[in-house]
RNA sequence: CGGGGUGUGGCGUAGUCCGGUAGCGCACUCGGCUGGGGGUCGAGGGGUCGCAGGUUCGAAUCCUGUCACCCCGACCA
């Protein structure tokens, strides 16, 4: 383990991929743009995973799953989606390889073996389900159905970071039919809701919520609504999107059911997703220069126990004690890690368990033993000195109840502070482009509705309308770049 | 795809201009002392110098080609 992390303030992105791999979340792989989660980054992923897996049933979707390929023909039904995603798409064009007979050793491509028709490695999956959902819809007696998909997606970026864009990702993908659109519209809602209760209880990530101009619109949607969250340096991250499709992939994929009068129609559709990315919302929001901070609803390992001693039978009797705690805490859901490796000392495990984002540290020595007391760290404090406090041993179980549930809501707190003091109205352009040069962050601003506006804003500034707030008052305003009138502010930013 | 840069043990690098058979730090292995914030001493193991050609008595170093990665642009969850 090298020592030291890049300062946040000196180079943030530099910090970031840094930080995801010395903590052990991912590396870049042999594959371009295809990264490598390794068992610690994985293991917050399941548990994200989890929660939100039970969040979707409860909320009566079940899980399937389609193919990986989607060949072309089925690929461009639906234009403006298959539009949006051509330009980032891998597509298979043969099924064998066979020996190259010019270099030994070497395999090639066997041009005999070419594909009647071209499979497209799936940027989603709108395409494969909906083409399923034909044959699984006649009536009305069939909706809603409800399905989730947790799998892989391919988008062949040009640029590519570790968790935030990489070529193949992971995610899920809830798609949905309905009988009618305000059903499909309360889905829409319903699914964003799922996301924001997520992100702001287990990942303790303030989100805003709000609708997708035209021009930020999933390919194929009517609406897009998302989550959106404020990074530490001050850029915006889509943390999560929910689609009212409309009957859009209905009428592409001919999927019509027979109402009560017998009458068919053409079903109303939803998607949504989020994906690992919500790893790299994880890490920039809570994270400091000591390495990752985990809040304790997604963190692996919840407790970390540290012996300290001399010899074989000083850690003997510290690990004796050390059994005890852990059995209790154990016992009580929570999740103990007992670092009892001798390679090391005290010191180097505290940097490597501060580095891995561990919510709380428990130093177990042979003077603790004496002084029946243990002393607790919580990782939410960078001040190293004011994170400690000695607690009696027989406290340790509800003092360590009560820290968890008090870190979790710091880290909220603390990110929901940082949101509001980098959220900021501004009146006109001038103002705009200071604000966004000096301190970024989101900036709440009027606008006048048009796509050119936005584009032209888009191009001088790199800042984009990251959303029009559900919770936007409708106030009488003008736009801040070409002066016509505006019925409420939007949210613009720099974004990831 | 345009502009810039880098490829040398697991990681970070020196050496490249000016060719002479690869060095350092971290990590690793073994042993000792140590142990309340990244210990220390000693001994050891590990490298087709991105890949393929070429020049040369001799190539990490020079030449040609090629691949990969990083940064900056154009595109994006």
């Amino acid at each position: 383990m090298s020592k030291g992390l890049p300062k946040r303030s000196e180079d943030y992105s530099l910090w970031y991929n840094e930080l995801v791999k010395k903590a052990g979340l991912a590396e870049n792989s042999a594959v371009r743009g295809c990264m490598v989660i390794k068992p610690y980054g994985f293991a917050i992923w399941e548990k994200m995973q989890q929660s939100l897996d039970k969040m979707f049933k409860d909320t009566g979707h079940e899980n399937a799953y389609f193919p990986l390929f989607v060949p072309k023909s089925l690929f461009e039904a639906e234009e403006k989606n298959a539009e949006g995603f051509a330009k980032e798409c891998a597509i298979v064009t043969h099924y064998r390889l066979k020996n190259d007979p010019d270099k030994q050793g070497k395999l090639m491509v066997d041009p005999n073996a070419k594909l009647e028709e071209e499979l497209i490695v799936r940027p989603t999956s709108e395409a494969v389900i909906w083409n399923t959902y034909k044959n699984w819809i006649q009536s009305y007696r069939d909706l809603p159905l409800l399905i989730n998909q947790w799998a892989n997606v391919v988008r062949w970026e040009m640029r590519t970071r570790l968790f935030l864009r990489t070529a193949e990702f992971l995610w899920q993908e809830g798609h949905t039919a309905h009988a009618t659109k305000q059903e499909a519209i309360d889905e829409t809602k319903q699914m964003l809701e799922v996301y924001a209760e997520f992100a702001e209880n287990m990942m303790a990530l303030p989100v805003v919520k709000g609708v997708k101009t035209e021009s930020e619109r999933f390919a194929g949607a009517e609406d897009t609504y998302c989550i959106e969250g404020l990074m530490q340096d001050g850029k915006a991250l889509q943390a999560g999107t929910s689609h009212f499709l409309g009957q859009n992939f209905a009428q592409a994929f001919d999927v019509k059911f027979a109402d009560k009068e017998g009458k068919l129609e053409h079903v109303w559709g939803t998607s949504w997703g989020v994906s690992t990315r919500l790893m790299g919302a994880l890490i920039m929001t809570h994270s400091d220069d000591n390495g990752l901070v985990l809040p304790p609803k997604l963190a692996p390992i919840q407790v970390v126990i540290v012996p300290i001693y001399k010899g074989e039978e000083g850690l003997a009797k510290v690990t004796e004690k050390v059994n005890e705690l852990k059995k209790q805490l154990t016992s009580n859901g929570i999740s103990v890690k007992y670092d009892n490796r001798d390679a090391f000392r005290p010191g180097a495990k505290f940097a490597e368990w501060e580095l891995k984002g561990v919510p709380l540290r428990i130093a177990v020595g042979e003077r603790d033993l004496e002084n029946g007391t243990v002393e607790i760290s919580r990782r939410d404090i960078e001040d190293r000195k004011e994170a400690k406090k000695i607690v009696n041993m027989d406290n340790v179980l509800e003092e360590v109840q009560g820290l968890l549930n008090d870190i979790q809501d710091n880290l909220h707190t603390k990110a929901l502070n940082f949101r509001v003091e980098n959220t900021r109205e501004v009146n006109s352009y001038e103002e705009f482009k200071e604000v966004l040069e000096s301190k970024s962050g989101f900036i709440s601003a009027h606008w006048d509705g048009t796509a050119e506006t936005e584009e032209k804003i888009k191009q001088e500034t790199k800042a984009t309308i990251r959303c029009i707030p559900f919770d936007s008052k409708l106030e009488e305003g003008t736009c801040i770049y070409s002066g016509k009138p505006s019925k409420q502010r939007v949210l613009f930013a720099k974004a990831y």
